[in-house]
DNA sequence: GCTAGGTTAATTTTT
DNA sequence: TTAACCTAGC
């Protein structure tokens, strides 16, 4: 059968079939570990080979870079040739900008034009938010900043703002979010969002562009599915209704990233959407031993909106998972330090490599607590998804001198760098340039050479300011002609602007770090034909460089591990509040309970032979210590599977009772003197309580509802005591405390007074 | 214009 | 607790 088609090897029948349902729209329900990425590089190798398609008449979208390099590589593979030929495979963002570049001045813009990084992006927010005259304070441009977001992920444009969420923002969302529209465009610059957005403008408004598109690209691919936003769906949408050869790869159950625009509701209405689509589900796990599995199917069932599937698996049903409850967070961290220890010398069932061991936590400040106990025991460890090498300051100063070189009319990039390192060109000398810029519509760069000049900035600063526009000058001058050694360009800028020196003269410890991610940065150059090239590619890319091969342990957020596998992992911090995060249930309710749910089944499902799951009853949050209950989640996961340990020092296995369920877990609480402890104990067996999994909807409603409170509601807060609310907007609550004064809270930190004496603390 | 100390508020993060 | 941000004083 697979004669002579070596892409179809070692293919199982659900896979295969999805390879090669090549036409109509289909809609491939992967779960965790049943080979998603194998299937779809098969099946687009199968389209090649097959001569259903040429290389460029393909599209294949991804989320990451990284899944499409990966995409690249394995098709590579497959068809014994560099899939380099492909230009239509890589990231929405990287599409985009393809098309965009071709397209700009359909939008007003020009096929130059650079896309700001968040930095940029904020930056110019708080511009519009001042000249609005908008009380920083209170609306914050990192708020607005999501709001747009939000918008541009429902492809929402300024003047169509639904009247429901028109107050957003103090009522000021839609004409700052107009104001800022405009400002990019005369700035010739587009955020990411735009980058979406734009593209599905076009075609929407040109049916010559779009009719080119949909004749183009025949075979539509797109990986986790599940993460798409409005914006992107419409997108392909648009495209697809071409050939309408439509293949749609992803897993609802791992859909963890609707905080951030992706709509779950894409994939579950695909058939809707797409009539006579097929479904085809691939349920063969290949990475998980039985127990495992059984684990995180029983706790994703809990899910009311999801498709279904059922996982399942070859491999025998291996270890348990193992749940261990600790008297505090430390304790945990001590725990699993000596875990790992053991499972690397082969003291435990299962055997691994510091490589193959995982933590992974909800929220990145549990980290901490690790790295602490790992440093304090040598145990070499690694965090994941950290700080970007190119989102560290010193990258982004040396690229925004980068950019100026190649465009000096990049005035985010000026704004940037002006007075960095210092050149005595403060608040007051830029707002001359920026008015003289205004003045002669000009930009801040030849404004500022202008008043150089003339010399209307005055001392030092003036002196200054005239070298650094001269120095723009002659950067530019070079960068202009063809040809150039933008190496050695880029190695004069970073030294005639002062840079280098700068941190050279820096005796805090992350001077010299800095030096070498400089150093780093000339090096990348080396890779790219010139400044332009590697701007574009650096404003898409922002990965990690850094790969060390020495071994160690993985640290790293839910979030970050999807896609992951390890032997091993660790599920600690499984608490009320901190997972399922209060803040989540807070905002969207059953939707986001539903969604800590999946990214439990997310960790879960990284394991491939040994997942442990913990919690402690006293985590110290923010300085302060509180008591935590297990999380319901602890109780979701069906008992046949958990193998319960007994916390060290303890009597009785302590919070053992947890895999028993609520009642039992209760009953035992009292194994815990702190009174805090006991009274959220008490506590939960009011109607009030903390819910089994069947009442945990009921429950998340009522915690909704009483998110907010109404203006005069006496409330009670952790640090600020007694106050009434003044006003409240959404969750956000202006509070007058009787000794603290008048605060902006979220209503997550207040309870109601009467309700105080029930706090543990 | 710069820096040190006080104030404030507090997921998840890719492009 | 802590890190980022702002304000007051040099």
């Amino acid at each position: 059968m697979a004669q002579g088609a070596p892409w179809l090897e070692g293919l199982n029948p659900a896979q295969r079939a999805a390879v090669e349902a090549t036409e109509g729209p289909v809609l491939v329900l992967a779960g965790a570990g049943t080979g998603k990425t194998k299937a779809l590089t098969a099946r687009i190798a199968h389209l090649l080979r097959t001569g259903r398609a040429r290389p460029n008449e393909i599209l294949a979208v991804t989320f990451t870079n990284k899944a499409a390099r990966e995409m690249k590589n394995r098709i590579g593979a497959l068809i014994g040739e560099a899939a380099e030929g492909m230009p239509w495979v890589g990231t929405f963002h990287a599409i985009g900008v393809r098309m965009l570049r071709r397209h700009a001045e359909l939008v007003g813009l020009t096929p130059g034009f650079t896309i700001l990084d968040t930095d940029d992006q904020l930056r110019l927010l708080k511009q519009l938010i001042a000249a609005a005259d908008i009380d920083e304070k209170r609306w914050p441009a990192r708020l607005l900043a999501s709001v747009i977001d939000g918008w541009k992920n429902r492809a929402i444009v300024p003047d169509r703002v639904p009247a429901a969420e028109a107050e957003a923002f103090g009522g000021q969302g839609p004409a700052l979010y107009a104001a800022y529209q405009d400002r990019l465009r005369t700035l010739n610059a587009v955020d990411f969002g735009d980058l979406v957005l734009h593209c599905l403008t076009i075609l929407q408004t040109h049916p010559d562009v779009l009719g080119q598109y949909q004749r183009w690209l025949r075979y539509i691919h797109v990986d986790e599915y599940q993460d798409t936003n409005v914006a992107q769906y419409l997108w392909l949408r648009l495209i697809a209704q071409g050939h309408r050869n439509l293949c749609c790869v992803g897993d609802d159950d791992q859909s963890i990233y609707g905080w951030r625009g992706a709509e779950v509701g894409n994939i579950l209405r695909f058939e809707k959407d797409f009539p006579g689509a097929q479904v085809i589900r691939l349920e063969q796990n290949y990475r998980s031993t039985g127990h495992i599995l059984s684990a995180a199917s029983g706790l994703i069932a809990g899910n009311r909106d999801r498709l279904g599937k059922t996982l399942w698996t070859e491999a025998g049903g291996g270890e348990k998972v193992r749940l261990i409850g600790h008297w505090d967070g430390e304790e945990e961290a001590r725990w699993i330090g000596e875990e790992i220890e053991a499972i690397a010398a082969g003291r435990r069932a299962v055997v691994a490599g510091l490589d193959g061991v995982a933590i992974l936590v909800r929220a990145s400040h549990q980290m901490r607590a690790f790295e602490d106990r790992f440093l304090t025991i040598g145990l070499p460890y690694r965090v994941i998804g950290g700080p970007r090498f190119y989102e560290r300051q010193e990258i982004r100063d040396a690229m925004a001198y980068l950019r100026l070189a190649v465009s000096p009319a990049d005035d985010l990039a000026f704004e940037r760098v002006v007075n960095t390192p210092k050149r005595g060109l403060g608040e007051r000398a830029q707002a001359t340039i920026a008015q003289a810029a205004r003045a002669g519509g000009t930009g801040l760069a030849s404004a500022a050479a202008r008043l150089a000049r003339e010399g209307a900035i005055g001392g030092r600063a003036g002196a200054e300011l005239r070298r650094l526009t001269e120095a723009i000058g002659r950067w530019h001058a070079v960068a202009l002609a063809p040809g150039y050694d933008h190496v050695a360009l880029a190695e004069t800028i970073l030294d005639e602007s002062g840079y280098t020196a700068m941190w050279q003269a820096d005796k805090t410890p992350e001077g010299p770090g800095r030096l070498e991610n400089l150093k780093e940065l000339v090096k990348a150059l080396e890779g790219f034909e010139n400044l332009q090239g590697f701007l574009d590619h650096v404003a898409l890319i922002m990965d990690n460089a850094a790969e060390d091969a020495a071994e160690k342990v993985s640290v790293m957020t839910l979030h970050a591990a999807k896609g992951l596998e390890f032997p091993v992992i660790f599920l600690p911090g499984w608490e009320e509040g901190l997972f399922p995060s209060q803040r989540a249930m807070d905002e969207t309710g059953l939707r986001g309970l539903e969604e800590e749910r999946r990214l439990a089944h997310v960790g879960l499902t990284r394991a491939e032979r040994l997942a442990t799951v913990s919690f402690a009853a006293n985590r110290r949050v923010y300085g302060q210590w509180q008591s935590q209950l297990p999380s319901r989640f602890v109780d979701e996961l069906p008992p046949a599977d958990v193998e319960v340990l007994t916390p060290p020092g303890l009597y009785g296995g302590g919070f053992g009772a947890a895999a028993g369920g609520m009642a039992e877990r209760v009953a035992r609480a009292d194994a815990y003197a702190s009174p805090g402890w006991a009274r959220m104990a008490a506590r939960t067996s009011a109607p009030r309580g903390i819910a089994r999994p069947e009442e945990a909807r009921t429950l998340t409603v009522r915690a909704d509802a009483e998110a907010a409170f109404a203006p005069g509601a006496r409330v009670f807060h952790a640090k600020f005591g007694y106050g009434r609310v003044m006003a409240a907007d959404g969750d956000k609550m202006q509070v007058s405390f009787e000794k603290a004064g008048e605060k902006h809270v979220l209503a997550s930190y207040l309870v109601a007074a009467e309700r105080a004496a029930d706090l543990p603390f």
